[in-house]
RNA sequence: GUGUAAGAUAUA
């Protein structure tokens, strides 16, 4: 019924798209209709499971009738343009808002610098952060960490630092997310040295660590090449009971990769699948790439038969990986073939997969399939880069 | 009762 659904499947997300839109129908149709606190449940649901164009497709039929989206409502549209690119579309909600009369809150503006972020806006973003408060919407640890998290994946530590600064003088704590970006933006940098820094600093300031911030620096130091030090570290959280997960896992399987140590990636994916952790896509593509990398691109294709025997999907990562090691390994007509099982598979090619196959006919001469294949990808829409 | 932030993989 209506009411377990709203109330169970849809907070623990436990729900097929047939059954979201049985029921958004149901909701639509009852009279009277149920609050619209309950299309926000539904809408949010939905939202979490990443079906923007849904939401905004269930928004657009709510608006058709008389039923009057809330604040909370706007905002879930709002996260579901941001999410699709479409932040511009998010301001025209925001509008939208305004004209009714309603007032936005911090949530809505967080939503939308967050979106702004991730369309590399940051000026606008800080824009809107100083802006909010005109509308009596005072920055919080979120807003805070959304600007921090944009500054770290824009390369801009300068301006981190700057907002770290800001937001204690403000009188609001860094929280473990606010560390963990920070940390993750140094790593990305290379700067293993400030990324371990503040991580003493925040058990100084007794703000725990969670799995995502082992995540990180335990990412960092697989990519700087420090393995005993991951690995030291992956002990660690062990011992202070933060079970590793798909994700640590996979950072570390990729470090020995990379490293060169097949055995120990080897031995860890096995050690995964004991503490029942369950792979992922990622994963396989991971220790595929690894087995390309390091010349075996036969037990790398063995792999990849594997994780469809497992009921894994392989996507676009796993064919363009397994297409660069076919090339690399002078299997031409392999990776041709490779290339057709993956648009018989119904895997879409994008415009890394092409490059890569550009490089590879190049490498081998191959003019008239580099000609063939420029021809496709002007036939596609994608940008050639 | 409902909405917002952080981690792993492919080409050059």
């Amino acid at each position: 019924p209506l009411r377990t659904f709203l109330k169970e499947r849809c907070k623990s997300g436990k729900f097929t798209l047939d059954e979201a839109n049985f029921f958004f129908n149901e909701m639509i149709c009852m009279s009277p209709r149920p609050p619209i606190s309950s299309f926000n449940v539904l809408l949010g649901a939905l939202c979490k499971k990443k079906h923007y164009n849904l939401v905004i497709f269930f928004f657009e039929r709510l608006v058709l009738t008389e039923l009057l989206p809330d604040i909370f409502t706007f905002s879930i549209l709002i996260n579901c343009f941001c999410n699709e690119n479409r932040v511009c579309d998010g301001f025209v909600v925001l509008g939208r808002i305004l004209r009714m009369g309603l007032m936005p809150d911090s949530v809505t503006f967080n939503t939308l610098i967050r979106g702004l972020c991730m369309e590399g806006k940051l000026t606008e973003a800080t824009a809107l952060f100083k802006g909010m408060a005109a509308f009596d919407c005072m920055p919080d640890v979120i807003t805070y960490g959304i600007l921090i998290d944009g500054h770290c994946k824009a390369g801009s530590l300068d301006k981190v630092k700057e907002l770290f600064f800001d937001m204690k003088a403000r009188g609001i704590s860094p929280n473990y997310v606010i560390y963990t970006c920070i940390i993750h933006g140094c790593c990305c940098e290379g700067n293993l040295e400030e990324a371990t820094s503040l991580f003493a600093e925040m058990v100084d300031q007794d703000v725990q660590p969670n799995i995502v911030t082992y995540s990180c620096i335990i990412d960092g130091l697989c990519k700087s090449g420090s393995m005993n030090k991951a690995m030291e570290m992956f002990s660690e959280m062990k011992r202070r009971n933060i079970n590793p997960d798909v994700i640590s896992y996979s950072t570390l399987i990729d470090g020995f990769c990379r490293a060169g140590n097949l055995e120990e990636a080897k031995s860890l994916f096995a050690e995964m699948g004991d503490r029942g952790v369950r792979p992922n896509t990622f994963s396989y593509n991971i220790l595929i790439r690894g087995y390309c990398q390091n010349g075996k691109v036969d037990e790398a294709m063995t792999l990849y038969g594997e994780m469809m025997a497992e009921g894994f999907r392989p996507d676009v990562v796993t064919y363009t990986t397994l297409l660069t090691g076919l090339f690399s390994a002078g299997k031409v007509g392999d990776a041709q073939k490779l290339f057709h099982v993956m648009q018989l598979d119904g895997c879409e090619a994008n415009i890394v997969t092409y490059n890569t196959l550009l490089h590879g006919y190049f490498e081998y001469n191959e003019k008239s399939k580099i000609i063939e294949l420029l021809c496709k990808i002007a036939k596609t829409n994608l940008a050639p880069d």
